[in-house]
DNA sequence: TCCTAAGCGGACCGCGCGGTCAACTTGCTA
DNA sequence: TAGCAAGTTGACCGCGCGGTCCGCTTAGGA
């Protein structure tokens, strides 16, 4: 599918820089980061971003892709730990930990761009599914979670935390750690049937 | 501050139909929402909204106080309810519901713009503390959880939701479900303290 | 009924965006 | 080391945005 000759060495060098610079930006401004803004940080000009990536939304994807499959990466890590419910609890505060460097809610708008992507995010979501079937047979969660519950609610401390002015940086700790703690099986409610 | 004479009938009508459709408008497409698609939608002319919001950010900022306004209302009436518990639950299932109208993320976007809406604010945040001191003397929710929390948690629903592409119109309730779990007494861990 | 100020509207402005292109530079190969 | 394809660049384009302005319309008091 990419048979492509390897690419010149400067050429190499400019894209590794302009990947990297995108995921800083993209952080830092969410998708409002500009091209412009973007060829600047990596010392490049704004043609070049063109070159290697036609448009914005498939640089973004790029970013993205890189993020979803660490994430896919440490989750298949962890399915081997001793403790599945500590492994799950740490996947969940890696995943958010690196949201503060790029939001993961890019994947929501990343989507139809590339095929690898979702290939990628069909892995990690996977992978995130056998960590909490993993965790409900040790009875560390409740029965009633399903891997698409874990994969929105490690986004969310991130988000709350973006509301509040001067955060500490690691507050988002304190509402993930009262999201798992929804998670587990003592005093769960039945939870409301969805249509 | 305002002893402006009343506004001219027609004005009047104007100024309610502009603040419907922003309303809506912002519902659909958050900030992102165009003036120009507005004023249509409210079918007055584009300079009409800047003669009764100087500016978007001040159109904003009125929607954003509407929605505020009635969360504190509604919190100050739940303070007299027979079970606190229940009450607070009620509240963030109000809250979260009609976010689905008016994402409230706005109100991160919308400070500083207008001093009666940062009194609102803090209003609104009097009253739910109120009201999850009322859940942690009733042993309903456990005691290390502040007004600040609930505020900021009882955004996420919404958010996690939107990743989710033709989400059920309540799934909403499930992830509301799992963090009031989280807020309960029984199974809690101790939170990280945060720097 | 008439006069006037309050209200209205849409053409218009400057700006910054994503994206293009043709002239120029440079890493690689023979 | 010569030649050329690969790579780079920044001026440029069209567009849609927030916001302005002035000629027109109209509500409503005298």
């Amino acid at each position: 599918m990419t048979p492509d000759r390897p690419l010149r060495a400067d050429a190499a060098r400019n894209r590794y820089a302009l990947l990297k610079a995108a995921s800083e930006e993209f952080a830092e401004h969410g998708l409002d980061a500009s091209v412009a803004d973007i060829a600047r940080r990596a010392g490049i000009g704004k043609g070049t971003v063109f070159r290697h990536f036609p448009t914005k939304d498939v640089l973004l994807a790029a970013v993205v892709l890189d993020r979803i499959d660490g994430l896919a990466l440490l989750a298949r890590e962890l399915l081997t730990a001793a403790d599945p419910g500590a492994a799950l609890l740490e996947f969940m505060e890696s995943a958010a930990g690196r949201q503060r460097q790029l939001d993961l809610s890019f994947l929501r708008d990343a989507g139809g761009v590339n095929d690898l992507l979702d290939d990628t995010r069909s892995e990690l979501f996977t992978a995130i599914t056998a960590l909490v079937d993993r965790a409900k047979g040790a009875g560390a969660i409740r029965p009633d979670i399903t891997g698409m519950d874990v994969i929105l609610l490690m986004c969310a401390p991130n988000y709350v935390v973006s509301f509040v002015p001067d955060a500490p940086s690691d507050l988002w700790r304190r509402y993930l750690g009262i999201i798992f703690d929804g998670l587990r099986p003592e005093g769960a409610r039945p939870l409301p049937s969805v249509s």
